[in-house]
DNA sequence: AAATATTTTAATCATTTGATTAATTATATT
DNA sequence: AATATAATTAATCAAATGATTAAAATATTT
């Protein structure tokens, strides 16, 4: 069909595609992205994205394992170092966050609210119940504070490092946030995330 | 045009068709909704929806208005009540939150991932911006931790409390958490929540 | 009961949308 | 250069979709 040969790394139109589909689909969602939004914002011909990806599914299930794994992979290899303390992880893991989403601030929403939708999504998302279940992380976790579902600790760090995020669009709707409030807003939180994870941690 | 007369409370035509469309629209979100689909839902006929509300849009930002109300006008009155302590407020948020979010698990990842493609629903959000600058529990905030932002609080409780029903979906798909088990995970969290919180606002 | 107003329905429109096709242009192979 | 392969384009399709219309059914008023 297509791309027996041709690949120029990162300027081949294949690669012009994709990205376009990353920037819409990440800023509409899925239902609302028009292939032809993507065409245009390629600036290729229609056809050429069914050429290469057949469909606008298709082409969807690629940008969100990215996404995926963007969001949830990139910090599995510091929740299943065995090297670190439970402390260490959880700075690790707010620093690699505050990086990742300060240039993907829409990336949480984005993936939260399709993987609603789309909950076959499972194959890209498998690293997540192995995390929840064997990880080095929920093993600390347990030992620290063997009374308590280390699943409860988890959500507490992703939802203090992440919830920002995903309020965001509110906060500026209510007009009470401008970009660089945000911005500060998130930096000041670098520092507060471990020791507020940590507080939760002693809690009785 | 429609509704001159009749108003018959509940089961009137108009209230069925308002009824699905705060279905359809909070399962499957303003762009993936086909006006059929509410139609079908409610079982009345298409054009209906448009004799009664005039269009998809008009009828969605009823529905969502209703939605953002539900969300953040709930805990206004605990946030502007003078006669209780900060604490106590938490744990009036927290139960309010638990009670209105267990009947609606989906009501946050649709009004947040919705207000950010319709930034113009500002008007139904205007309470929040409120909130956030003159309410007393932002001012008692403030007099307990003048040298930290009060809005870094405000965001880590909603974010405790609301984001455990936003990865919802994430957890499911990973395979490790039932919906026995996430119900029995915000039971626990009900009165761990206020704890939480309060071990955060003691942390320098 | 007749007249009027309101509600409901089936049929239909005009666009939009994902996808395909057939022809054209560009690139590689012999 | 001739030929084959791959990439690109314009045109078009069929289905889906939001909305409207004109007629029929139902309720209300006189």
């Amino acid at each position: 069909m297509a791309k027996l040969k041709n690949k120029p790394a990162d300027t081949s139109t294949e690669e012009k595609i994709k990205e376009a589909a990353r920037k819409v689909f990440l800023k509409k969602g899925y239902a609302a992205t028009r292939t032809r939004d993507i065409a245009e914002e390629s600036g290729i011909n229609l056809a050429l994205l069914n050429y290469y990806f057949r469909s606008k599914e298709k082409l969807f299930q690629l940008v969100m394992s990215e996404k995926v794994q963007k969001l949830f992979g990139t910090i599995t290899p510091i929740l299943n170092n065995a090297d670190t303390t439970l402390e260490k992880k959880i700075e690790l893991i707010a620093a690699s966050y505050a990086l990742m989403l300060t240039e993907y601030p829409e990336l949480p929403l984005f993936v939260l609210s399709e993987m609603k939708n789309h909950p076959d999504q499972m194959a890209a998302n498998a690293g997540l119940g192995k995390i929840l279940q064997q990880s080095v992380f929920i093993q600390q976790i347990k030992e620290r504070r063997p009374d308590i579902n280390p699943l409860q600790f988890f959500i507490n760090i992703l939802g203090i490092i992440i919830f920002p995020f995903i309020i965001k669009p509110v906060l500026k709707a209510s007009g009470s946030l401008s970009n660089q409030a945000f911005s500060n807003l998130v930096e000041e939180r670098k520092k507060m995330i471990p020791k507020w994870a940590k507080a939760m941690l002693k809690v009785t």
